[in-house]
DNA sequence: GGCAATAATTATGAATTCAAAATTAAAAAT
DNA sequence: ATTTTTAATTTTGAATTCATAATTATTGCC
């Protein structure tokens, strides 16, 4: 018996989370062709929402569209990763000295809270992973600019449309739990200046981890 | 005679520019419904493109979907504009500190160039406006942030939702120029911090322009 | 006349059908 | 055998059809 309530969104929402999944989970690629019958069937709906979904993920960023021939999975580049990644920095940063500025002692307290859990999950690859995505979404959620949290979210899902996740680099782990030290000091200080530096340090890090080989002018003329 | 050549893009895609036009036209007012059967009469078109249409605008937040109820177009409250206007600012200054460091000496002439223009331009509202937003998209593509320019470009709509289009209050043209011009010479002088606060200045004085009424504690009640 | 219940209409969501473009396969020619 | 041409197939884009939810209109009742 399968629970099917009458429906509180629209199916081609569901469809976009369904194709989000599949991309996140590595079991569509990046550069791989969305191929609608098979879709179709895998899923058991008609082309319609599948192809509103679609529509959906090509204005987040995560799929392209061609005329004519079809949708791909978005292939980032190097260049595609740093951007994105100056962009969260930006805007993370800017969220946290809010928070530093206005937030409650009650939420200030959460996010203590949260960090602490961070702290104790360091062995778990999958909890730790969470407890981070959770964390910064604490901060955009108390720094309460709805148009910002959208624009993060999107964000965020072409970053992690990379393949080298920084979080599993051996020691970025424990080197990303310091700087989120870091950042809760920084809150608990109420001190933005200080906030936003220790985000732009976090994601300066990250962005570092997550690429592969860093080719500057300097290294690839040493080599 | 219609000039139909073989399509260059999507229908939808077209659809959705037209319904943009008729928004920021003031034929379709924030809070109007989307009449699919009289749009899709008065376009000429079925109604798949058109929802498709629809679903991207509802992903660039210029209207907003209710389940069952139809598209409506977004409604937007001073919160939302001081929300959009307090990103558009942190993304353009930051735009701006690059193109600081970074322009050409080439580059720099053009926006040079086009502030004259704007200069000149400053007893026509239609034309003023028109270069505004052209010296805007230029710091912007010269700052080359291909993800950015996406998000400024979607902000920048909804920003229009708004009635108060601060650039036809009084006064407030003559003041934009400066500020312009303030801008201008950050960059010339290649001073990313400068950069930052003209544009960041800039918007807080369109913001407040914008703004019919300035509503803070103090003021209410002194009222 | 006002109100509740029910029927008719309208609008939305989704499936299906149709047309045309793109791709692949097959046939013909050198 | 290789290349070119043509035919078959597949796939996309868009229109149409269908089912159901929401709205409006109508009827019956007090």
């Amino acid at each position: 018996m399968t629970l099917d309530t009458l429906p509180r969104r629209a199916l081609y929402q569901d469809v976009a989370d369904a194709l989000r999944q599949q991309i996140f989970a590595g079991q569509l690629n990046p550069g791989d062709w969305l191929d609608e019958s098979r879709l179709t069937q895998d899923l058991g709906i008609s082309r319609t929402p599948l192809r509103e979904a679609i529509k959906l993920l090509a204005a987040e960023g995560l799929v392209t569209m061609k005329l004519r021939r079809g949708a791909y999975v978005t292939e980032t580049s190097e260049r595609d990763l740093r951007e994105v990644y100056h962009l969260l920095a930006l805007l993370e940063a800017d969220a946290a000295a809010t928070v530093a500025q206005t937030a409650t002692a009650t939420e200030l307290a959460g996010l203590q809270a949260l960090h602490r859990q961070l702290s104790q999950a360091s062995n778990d690859q999958e909890t730790f992973f969470r407890i981070n995505e959770a964390f910064h979404t604490r901060v955009l959620d108390i720094a309460n600019n709805r148009w910002r949290n959208q624009l993060v979210a999107d964000l965020r899902k072409v970053m992690k449309l990379n393949r080298h996740h920084s979080l599993l680099r051996s020691g970025r782990l424990r080197e990303s739990l310091a700087e989120h030290q870091a950042i809760v000091d920084a809150l608990m200080a109420r001190d933005p200046t200080q906030a936003t530096r220790a985000v732009q340090t976090h994601f300066a890090n990250g962005l570092r981890a997550a690429q592969p080989t860093v080719q500057t002018n300097d290294s690839a003329l040493a080599a």
